[in-house]
DNA sequence: GTTCACCACTAGGAGGCATC
DNA sequence: GATGCCTCCTAGTGGTGAAC
């Protein structure tokens, strides 16, 4: 109604007249709503009376097309600020879901739930924000952690593709399993200490873990017990094995 | 001093609801 | 159905402070 009033190029005279005729609600205020009858042009009446009954007076009359421009204008003014307020409240219903009909029937919300449901919708998107910054962060930190765990694994490849010593030196397919069942058991003992009640335990104690318990010296002893084992194994074979040779002739002799 | 924007007040219509 | 009451909305107007 208000769009109308502006589109329509709207003045005090066009109110009266357009408002009765075309609008339902607010119509009539507008319509039988003049000038003089309000309470308010006690006042002025009592003013035009006084022009009217003194007209020679040009000061009253100046005075009297003062007041009235002023009022025209005035009028003019208020329905322009009240119409820019109705369009805001209009933009608000359209923006806010939850001020939006849910059928068809053009139902519309009060201006006063217009703003309550606004209000409740922008402390809901202000939630739903910080909520999604706590995620943000707790991501951001699960991809410094694998980007650490990255570096480190590009680290050793290089390493190795640079050094890959002497052939009768490396490991067999099987030792280096061994090897690599070995670290993963070490490894394990101390990782399901870290607490995994939920995702964000889990990745902000996969650092602090990495930095105790996965540093250079320790992994380095690990391989090495490791690795001294196999050697006593092995060698514990080997003797068996020699011995069950010797047996046979021993037992002819 | 004038203009502009805001606020408060008043008047009146429209619609919903309860009561008779 | 008629009526009264309440709520919501719109419009006109005067007052007032800030900006120019």
């Amino acid at each position: 109604m208000g769009e109308n009033l502006k589109e329509e190029g709207y003045s005090m005279e066009q109110d009266q007249e357009v408002g009765g005729k075309n609008y339902s609600r607010c119509s009539s205020a507008g319509s039988t709503h003049t000038p003089n009858s309000s309470a308010h042009n006690s006042d002025d009446d009592d003013d035009s009376g006084d022009a009217r009954h003194s007209a020679a007076n040009s000061n009253s009359t100046l005075n009297l097309s003062y007041k009235e421009r002023r009022r025209s204008a005035h009028t003019q003014a208020e329905q322009k600020r009240r119409d820019a307020i109705k369009k805001g409240y209009d933009s608000l219903q359209e923006l806010v879901p939850r001020c939006q009909p849910n059928d068809s029937s053009g139902y519309k919300l009060s201006k006063a739930l217009i703003l309550q449901k606004s209000i409740e919708y922008i402390g809901y998107l202000n939630q739903q924000k910080l909520k999604q910054e706590d995620e943000g962060a707790a991501l951001q930190k699960e991809v410094t952690a694998l980007r650490i765990i990255q570096s480190g694994y590009e680290t050793m490849l290089q390493h190795q593709q640079a050094n890959p010593g002497p052939k009768e030196a490396r490991l067999t397919d099987e030792a280096k399993f061994q090897v690599f069942q070995a670290i993963m058991e070490e490894m394990f003992e101390t990782f399901q200490h870290i607490p995994m009640d939920n995702f964000k335990q889990l990745t902000s104690g996969i650092i602090p873990w990495l930095e105790e318990h996965c540093k250079p010296h320790i992994l380095r002893n690990i391989l090495s017990r490791t690795l001294q084992q196999m050697a006593q194994e092995a060698q514990e074979k080997q003797q068996l094995q020699q011995a069950m040779e010797q047996e046979p002739g021993e037992s002819f002799s």
